[in-house]
DNA sequence: TTTATGTGTGGAACCGGTTCCATATTTCCT
DNA sequence: AGGAAATATGGAACCGGTTCCACACATAAA
């Protein structure tokens, strides 16, 4: 046997495939097999092996697995931020389903650091060093030459809430369209409001846009569409709510309700209108789009549209595992809908 | 040159380092030597091989460089949850510093699927494959055979708010007993109440016992620490802290101040007193601890210490690359105290 | 007994890079 | 001009596994 370095009297080997097998008194071939359960081992060398294995508690070294059997066991996850109630789901979503398989995460954050384009040249590194089997890409703001990058790669790639299908990308939707509809439906159904108006978010905002389409298309349904709708631009935050409020307040006789693309701007507003003395749900509605967490426990409970983030995560994980593990079988890009819930409570009114 | 794959009328090299040279009409070890940018290569050469790396967009195998180099570029980040402000910011911390060095965080969450015993073998498993150069461990309520089989890896470990210097690893904390002793001074202090009730979390939670005794150190020194302090039992919930709710209510008059042991169970409260007419901050001040993301939005807004998780990741994140880039230079292991910040808002009284 | 069949094992090639060492070529000095 | 030193490159070994192939040996079928 080789020279060994000592540390502490206890003497410590590099454990290596072919110390173990040294140790044995076999080939690093049956080693390995042994280890992977191959069936052309007798029992008998195998539980001998075993036995040293766990004596000398080896654990093979994953890069070396990884190069020879050209898989990673890692999954790719890049998410724009980590704030927010959101990202912790869709995390809590994809890693549920990636530890049951045996997969880890390999987790990128678009806004840590510099600029967001740095962080888009790393990810797409990530994937191009093979790094990882498959990845999840959540980037709101991605740009094409980007996606042409995504779709070139090699490995399959599911993209969340934006849809990559003609160039050949899988992605997971949620559907905020028909989510948006329900809210008005709810308040022009049950409550009979007529006059409402539309807190937009960033114009670059696909998920705005759609809300707001949603919106219209719920008036329009109850002939409620008419050519001056109350339509106010702002930017997702609490502060731009507020800001907002200043805006409506000469036209605030004339509403009834207020939806706001997402719920931070919701409470923006509602904590302007708390100052002067307005009572939310009783002389106007005021209801929201996300179902941030606090949404249940502010004055009042908000109303609002539930995202299912976490099935988002659930979902986009379970598809990338299933293109990994059936590389061959060529399938068309796939989008998946997914619907949200209307989450009723006070401050509609209700 | 070898016969090579066609695939819609486009040649498709297997892009590997040897083809590379080939297309090169050099060696291996030359084109290696450019793409480390070696001072062993005349500039004409590298130029010439670099020229033809960017045409045919070839990037290196991460694993068989991992493999070579003895090095994977990841470091492990292990966290009990997603859910919460807490977690988000940590990984935000984290990978600012982990990607501003080129390294790439690999995420695993203790409560995502089966049980925690499980998981816990899945990070282990993480650092004893060497598929991380470091790993940052968040485990709240880790054993101390895991604790043990830690610190026998060889690679640099960094535990987050538990302190296992004893077992050479390094420790990043955060002094929940100043903090809380901060909020009670302010509470004597500023307020002048003298009748102030603590609400602990769940018993075996370090964070609540130490939060615990800053409360008790800080009414010592105001010689406000008698014999029948009123101090409850919870368990860090919504639903806790309404639980307790009912336990206090005919207490209440005796009572000036309670300090919850985090803002969850206070907001349980504060929902349950405003049910009952009761006006916090004015009848009776009410006073969290975390500063979770909507502590400032609830009504009224929570008066509560702000804990640096941020910081936690960057300064473990640090700590990490440190040790991974001086390897040899024994140090011994650090115990890190952070400090957290007394925000004040309204439900104190302020 | 001979031939086919099957099982268990070792050796060697391979995965795709890095790095050490030897060697060829050029440059510099005396 | 001759020899030493510096520069540039190729070849081979190596990182630590997996897997193909050949072969030895045992057993079953002809």
């Amino acid at each position: 046997m080789e020279p060994v370095p000592y540390f502490l009297g206890v003497m410590f080997l590099k454990l290596t495939i072919s110390q173990i097998a040294k140790l044995a008194g076999v080939s690093k071939s049956t080693v390995s097999r042994a280890l992977n359960g191959s069936e052309y081992v007798s029992e008998k060398t195998k539980r001998r092996i075993l036995e040293i294995i766990r004596k000398y508690d080896y654990v093979p070294d994953s890069k070396a697995v990884s190069l020879s059997k050209k898989k990673t066991f890692t999954v790719g996850l890049v998410l724009p931020s980590t704030s927010g109630p959101f990202y912790g789901e869709v995390i809590r979503g994809v890693e549920e389903v990636l530890s049951a398989k045996k997969y880890f995460t390999l987790l990128t954050i678009l806004d840590s650091g510099q600029d967001v384009k740095q962080a888009r040249k790393r990810y797409l590194s990530m994937i191009r060093e093979k790094r990882v089997d498959g990845a999840i890409v959540f980037d709101p703001t991605v740009d094409k030459t980007t996606v042409h990058k995504l779709s070139e790669s090699k490995i399959p790639i599911v993209f969340l809430l934006k849809d990559f299908q003609d160039f050949g990308i899988d992605s997971v939707m949620v559907d905020n369209l028909s989510g948006s509809a329900r809210m008005v439906d709810h308040l022009v159904e049950v409550h009979g409001y007529k006059r409402i108006a539309f807190v937009k978010g960033p114009e670059v905002s696909d998920d705005s846009e759609q809300r707001f389409q949603g919106f219209v298309e719920s008036l329009k349904r109850h002939n409620l569409c008419c050519d001056d709708l109350l339509v106010f631009n702002s930017d997702f935050t609490f502060e731009g709510g507020r800001k907002v409020f200043q805006e409506l307040r000469k036209k605030l006789n004339k509403l009834e309700a207020i939806f706001c693309a997402n719920d931070e701007m919701a409470l923006g507003i509602i904590e302007e209108m708390k100052k002067e003395g307005i009572q939310i749900g009783k002389d106007i509605a005021v209801v929201g789009f996300d179902d941030a967490f606090w949404s249940a426990y502010i004055d009042p409970p908000l109303t609002t549209v539930h995202q299912p983030m976490y099935e988002v995560g659930k979902i986009s994980a379970q598809r990338v595992l299933e293109r990994i593990n059936n590389p061959d079988v060529f399938k068309d890009p796939v989008k998946i809908m997914l619907q949200t819930q209307l989450v009723v409570r006070k401050s509609c009114g209700c």
